[in-house]
RNA sequence: GGAGGGAUCGCAUAGUGGUCUAGUGCGGGCGCCUGCUAAGCGCUUACAUCGGGAAACCGGUGUCGAGGGUUCGAAUCCCUCUCCCUCCGCCA
């Protein structure tokens, strides 16, 4: 979240970023509910000053004074508790300020292509999509996942889930070895407060799943815990940065994506994926971030499937990020590129919420931390663009060689 | 699920209604002393928020796991919740 003082201080900027955004954040009423705050919260404390130096002399008519006092106190702190909550509230759902640098637009189609490293395979067959291999082969099962849960899911049997776990242990291997991250296992539900740190709550609360009965929610991504893992810590600044790296499953209701990429494994209601996420001091976050999309980069590359990056426009980027770049991954069968990681820099946005902070020297006050996070990479779509890219003409599949000391078991890709 | 114990300013602890304006030890910082190091000595060391100030800083208020309540006055008494620990039950 946006710091109050600064939402005060540089209205017109927020507007402008808010605009930028195609977001509605309630701008107004903020500063009107900040205004009531501060002056009844002037009264509030210039009334417990009153009755600390009343109930200390002990002399005449303290304790009717006292009880007055305390009926005013009382009044003020529920008008105060109610605009603080309200206030809250409209500054949990403001967007963050996207950074200068960051291309203006009005959708996803002024994003900006900055690199489109190695070219795609050329094959001299037409590329099958690969829902129709994956049938093909019994490696994708669509039939069986609707039997199990319904739309949008989907069982992978033999290679196939074997090419996925192949590909979870690559990727992980070479964060962890090549990197510089830690690999860490974490919860997939979690609290309600962990959320609001993320800062996927409360405003897309449609997209989650809950269980009512315990009010666990499922995580949409290893960054809700993972932005929780410090929450309410001073970091050591000798400690920055910390480098982690998680593989959980990932969970999204796709409410707004209702009747879009039905087809195929690209958008299910569970999937997994590799996540990197970094806590680091303010001024180095920006080559932090592009150190991450490298990472990231760097699984394409090993994969050896043609990828692009683009830095994302204005209107584009998510709620909490000041700075985002997505890579895609070309898919010879569906014909298009998909989008397998997204690394964003969120400055001090979660570390606010979540409230992370470190000391930049060492008797210094507290500072907020900057959070990145990263894909790296979500891995059905990285299964799609492997498979599509390493079909073959007798319709079976080539395993890439990054991936061959991860295949373990005999299973021909007609498993 | 049941029974019990606990949560205090980085760590460890003291504090059961009124100079608690939260004490002490350790750890940290600054300095002194001393050939060096160690030891010793002195000072200092929580966070948030509001107001004033260009700033250094000054003043107010709040925070003893969280939120309510009782009281002239709450770390302390009452209620609810969260988390941790011990034991029992169940269980991969």
């Amino acid at each position: 979240m946006l710091d109050i003082k600064f939402i005060r201080e540089n209205t017109e900027a927020v507007r402008k970023a808010v605009a930028a955004r195609n977001d509605s954040a309630p701008i107004d009423e903020i500063l009107e509910l900040d205004e009531r705050r501060r002056s009844n919260l002037a009264r509030l404390e210039e009334l417990r000053r009153e009755r600390k130096s009343a109930s200390r002399t002990n002399d005449g008519d303290f304790r009717e004074k006292g009880r007055q006092i305390r009926e005013q106190i009382k009044e003020l702190e529920d008008i105060i508790r109610e605009i603080e909550s309200r206030l809250n509230d409209c500054l949990l759902r403001v967007p963050n300020n996207p950074q200068p640098s960051v291309p203006e637009g009005k959708s996803e189609d002024d994003n900006i292509v900055i690199r489109t490293p190695g070219a795609p395979r050329q094959v001299d067959f037409a590329p099958l999509p690969h829902w129709e291999i994956g049938e093909n082969l019994g490696i994708i099962d669509f039939e069986a996942g609707a039997r199990i849960s319904g739309s949008r899911f989907y069982v992978l049997k033999g290679l196939g889930a074997t090419l996925q776990r192949a590909l979870i242990d690559f990727m992980l291997d070479m964060h962890i070895r090549e990197h510089g991250y830690k690999e860490t296992y974490l919860p997939v539900m979690v609290r309600q407060e962990a959320l609001i740190g993320s800062s996927n709550l409360p405003k897309f609360a449609d997209n989650l799943y809950r269980d009512i009965e315990e009010d666990f929610w499922f995580i949409p991504t290893a960054e809700v815990a993972l932005t929780n893992l410090h929450r309410d810590e001073i970091l050591a600044h000798a400690e920055l940065p910390l480098c982690y790296v998680a593989h959980t499953p990932c969970f999204r209701r796709e409410k707004m994506s209702a009747g879009k990429d039905v087809r195929g494994i690209k958008r299910g209601h569970q999937f997994e994926k590799v996540e990197m996420y970094k806590f680091v001091i303010p001024e180095t976050s920006n080559e932090e971030l592009e150190k991450m999309v490298a990472n990231a980069e760097e699984i394409c590359a090993r994969l050896e499937i043609p990828y692009r990056v683009k830095e994302l426009c204005t209107a584009d980027i998510s709620f909490a990020s000041t700075r985002t770049y997505d890579i895609e991954m070309w898919a010879p069968g569906c014909n298009e590129w998909l989008e397998v990681s997204s690394c964003s820099n969120c400055g001090d946005f979660q570390a606010r919420r979540a409230n992370i902070r470190y000391r930049p020297e060492l008797d210094s006050k507290p500072e907020y931390v900057h959070t990145l996070n990263g894909s790296g990479l979500a891995l059905p779509r990285v299964l799609i663009s492997v498979i599509e890219n390493y079909q073959r003409s007798d319709g079976t599949i080539d395993i890439p060689e990054a991936l061959k000391p991860y295949i373990r078991v005999s299973n021909t890709s007609r498993a």
